[in-house]
RNA sequence: GCCGGUAUGUCGGAAUUGGCAGACGAGACAGACUCAAAAUCUGUUAUCCGCAAGGGUGUGUGGGUUCAAGUCCCACUACCGGCACCA
């Protein structure tokens, strides 16, 4: 029979749903293991063909692990909230609702027509309010512990989606979503608390095995520092603490900046001379959106405090105040001790304004020309009782006089800020609290939960800033839970990562309506064995979720302190160009043409077999049919098949190839998997058939890959009971995969001069006794010294001749 | 500027972590089958010199360590990703 893909793969994923062969066991005596993918936007656009690259690198984890006899849970659903959709719906005047519902179904039949081994029984979907009860329950946990607040600040305002930003959303100053400009705007907003867990995200990176660029990533968003905070006092007798991570440049400080937005300011309001110079330069900065800020970074501007300066707690120095927006009002406490010596900027801004510099760390240029900050090589000089101290000694000295006589103390700062909680859009989870005149913000009953979105006329968001929801009065308006007077619903929503930091942990008991799961599917399934996901997603989703579990576990919700024990980033796959898919340049590649022309199983080979999983790589519409020729051959053996075991000729490459496909799957190398797989079935075809066993064998290791001609070959030749998909993974003989001869490379001087066929266990004597019996060498050795002969078994023999 | 990554034939990529560079696939070329084409099968395919046997050169660049370097060390370059006036 001809490979028929069209004909095949439907059949057995019918068959497949109906056995429930891939449903996750509730109550199992099996090992479990859980396997996770990052569960998809439903977007208008469909599939794309990075997806299946990372569901079916886990489909092939999860399919090798059913077949070595785990309890396997590798779930779906949808991460369905968000601004596309109700973009969408705004425009063609249809329910949000609607839109999420007929996207879902389209992204469902693409992956079920992939094959992938999703247990659809599990299914979750994010906007469904049985499951955003739980986000909302959550979010009100979180509020009851004070890691829920809500302040009136500086935000970044997208100026297209009108509406709020998280920093981790504003990508070079723009919106990272649809790239328009992004403002600052004070808005009164809902904030989580994620920097009370900033050391925890650091230190428990070292419970994980996570890939350590994306540590790495972590780390340096978080963005710990050591240093001191510095009291200094201003000749009106007010106090001016800075942060630094230099204390012990303390005596080279020669002047003081803070941002513009420092409180000091309106203090001094009536002692500052030249206060129309410092208006005007501190709404200049408030004007600047946070993309100019960042353009301008290079030339250093500000304005001095006339009429005030500050005094050095350790020499009582007197030095001026500036005011300059290089200085963060968000970082440490808005001010800094200058100390151009030994910062970079600082001395491109004392340069600019003819501040004088002064060097109290020797061992570089002249500081005059240039500034020297390296802390490894210095000596302090011009510090009083620091001189001569290394800068690690002098930074534990100045901080504990510091500490002894008030004037300071160890300090640590983050990077991280917190994370700006509300959106001002209609398609996300309503924030479940009410606003009493009396009693302030106060939590919705858990028992009203879930606190559904109600229907309103218009998506459109505002332009004065207010959500949607602000309009539908019947729903504001409301009694107050706790006092009962006349109250207002908050009427923003949350952003569409609420959904997705916790979602892994509802797949383990998705249909439970008492509690987000339950407290032993939760101990049976926690954490997940293997995340895979995109690099995009390191400071964003993988961060906000790590931070809401280990809240869960805080609060005796969750039993692990860590979600994920392994992660997993794939590379993306680019357009057959080079570059990134996209409409605009014309090179997208749709999913369903491929599964229609070559199958899923040719589709799934390809995606793995593409290159290095952790690497992108470049689609290439050739290659794609290696992929299908190999599809075929592994079908067509099925017509050559005669009874009988492994036939002792092939039984080394059947050992080595069952060692090594396994081996790679636990590592993510499925293109030298699939690569194996064809090295054997091209040993296989050279000796014009196959055998029973042979076939067995063959068919058990490619069916994660490829399961459905798996499944076809499996049945065809009744290779055993059931589907293959539920057989058992072969196991390998460490001992059959060395061969009995071997080849071995004889080099003179290190250059390959003859190859030898000897046996596998020949010792350095016989091997260099053979070796020199050769022809070929022995006239090259001829009336030479032989210096040094090395032997490195099953390798080689290097002869050194002078 | 800082942090991370990458660089290998015509192309995608291999190389057991110091031991025969180029597995596997694509493409190209040649041959078989065919009236012909497609498909399939069989060869060849890093590069230079040579009719050949053989030899030289070769993993971004320049040095180094070693019997032996794509792999280790030092100094660079280019590209990709992240952060960026974080004191």
């Amino acid at each position: 029979m001809k490979y028929d893909h069209k004909q095949i793969e439907p059949v057995w994923q019918k068959k497949w749903e109906e056995a429930g062969i891939f449903h996750a066991e509730q109550n199992s005596s099996k090992p479990k293991y859980y396997t996770l993918i990052e569960f998809p936007y439903p977007s208008g656009q469909g599939l794309h063909v990075g997806h299946p690259r990372s569901y079916t690198a886990l489909d092939i984890v999860a399919r090798k692990r059913r077949l070595q006899g785990y309890n396997v849970l590798y779930p779906i659903g949808w991460d369905a909230f968000g601004l596309p959709t109700e973009n969408f719906a705004i425009k063609n005047h249809v329910h949000p609702r609607e839109v999420t519902k007929k996207n879902v179904a389209r992204f469902k039949s693409q992956l079920q027509s992939l094959g992938i081994s999703f247990d659809w029984s599990r299914e979750i979907n994010t906007t469904d309010p049985s499951y955003y009860k739980w986000t909302q329950w959550i979010f009100l946990q979180l509020f009851k512990h004070d890691l829920a607040y809500k302040k009136e600040m500086a935000v970044n305002w997208c100026t297209s989606c009108k509406c709020v930003l998280a920093n981790e959303e504003v990508v070079n100053g723009v919106c990272e979503r649809c790239g328009s400009e992004v403002v600052r705007k004070v808005k009164s907003q809902w904030m989580l608390k994620i920097t009370a867990y900033a050391d925890r995200l650091i230190k428990d990176l070292d419970l994980v095995d996570y890939p350590d660029r994306v540590k790495a990533q972590q780390k340096n968003w978080i963005g710990r520092s050591t240093g001191a905070e510095v009291d200094f006092t201003t000749t009106t007798g007010d106090k001016l603490t800075v942060y630094t991570t230099r204390p012990d440049t303390l005596f080279g400080a020669t002047y003081m900046v803070i941002s513009p937005e420092h409180p000091l300011i309106e203090k001094l309001a009536s002692t500052i001379e030249n206060m129309d110079e410092v208006r005007a330069y501190q709404e200049a900065a408030a004007r600047k959106s946070d993309f100019e800020r960042t353009e301008v970074a290079k030339d250093k501007t500000g304005v001095r405090l006339v009429g005030v300066e500050a005094i050095n707690p350790v020499n009582n120095r007197q030095i001026p105040i500036f005011i300059s927006d290089y200085v963060l009002v968000s970082y440490g406490t808005g001010a800094i001790m200058a100390v151009p010596a030994h910062d970079t900027r600082d001395w491109d801004f004392a340069k600019k304004f003819g501040l004088p510099i002064i060097e109290v760390v020797k061992g570089g240029e002249d500081v005059q020309k240039e500034a020297f900050t390296d802390c490894e090589t210095g000596v302090l000089v011009n510090s009083e009782y620091l001189d001569g101290l290394s800068v690690e000694d002098a930074k534990k000295k100045i901080t504990e006089r510091l500490t002894e006589t008030g004037k300071g103390r160890a300090k640590v700062n983050f990077k991280l800020r917190d994370w700006v909680f509300s959106r001002q859009r209609y398609w996300g989870e309503p924030i479940p609290i009410v606003h009493c005149p009396h009693c302030g913000a106060v939590a919705v009953p858990e028992s009203e939960l879930p606190l559904e979105l109600p229907d309103v006329e218009s998506y459109e968001p505002t332009d004065n800033g207010e959500s949607p929801l602000a309009k539908m009065t019947d729903w504001v308006n409301t009694k107050c839970p706790q006092c009962g007077a006349d109250a207002k619903r908050e009427t923003d929503t949350m952003p569409q990562w609420a959904g997705s930091s916790w979602y892994f942990l509802r797949y383990a008991d998705p249909h439970n309506n008492d509690a987000l799961a339950s407290k032993e599917a939760l101990r049976y399934w926690t954490p997940v064995d293997w995340y895979n996901g995109g690099m995009e997603h390191t400071t964003l989703h993988l961060l906000y979720s790590r931070f809401w579990h280990k809240f869960l576990y805080d609060i005796g919700v969750v039993p692990t302190a860590e979600p994920y024990a392994k992660r997993t980033s794939h590379g993306m796959i680019l357009g057959e160009n080079g570059e990134k898919m996209s409409k605009s340049r014309g090179n997208v590649v749709n999913p369903d043409e491929i599964v229609n022309e070559y199958g899923a199983d040719t589709m799934r080979l390809f995606e793995m077999f593409i290159g290095d999983f952790e690497n992108a790589a470049p689609w290439n519409s050739n290659s794609i049919k290696g992929c299908r020729r190999f599809a075929e051959r592994c079908y067509n053996m099925t017509s050559i098949m005669t009874e009988g075991g492994i036939r002792p000729e092939l039984e080394g490459a059947f050992h080595k190839t069952i060692k090594k496909v396994g081996e790679d799957i636990e590592v993510l190398k499925f293109n030298t998997a699939i690569a194996a797989l064809m090295s054997l079935i091209n040993d296989i075809y050279n000796t014009k058939s196959v055998t029973r066993e042979e076939l067995k064998v063959f068919t058990i290791l490619l069916s994660p890959f490829a399961p459905h001609v798996a499944e076809q070959m499996w049945s065809d030749c009744k290779l055993g009971d059931g589907f293959v998909s539920a057989a058992k993974w072969p196991e390998y003989d460490e001992s059959k995969c060395v061969d009995n001869e071997i080849e071995i490379a004889v080099q003179i001087n290190g250059k390959v001069r003859e190859k030898l066929m000897v046996a596998a266990d020949i010792d350095k004597d016989a091997a260099i006794a053979a070796a020199k019996a050769s022809e070929r060498i022995a006239s090259l050795i001829e009336g030479k010294t032989i210096i040094k002969e090395i032997y490195v078994p099953s390798k080689l023999i290097n002869i050194v001749i002078k």
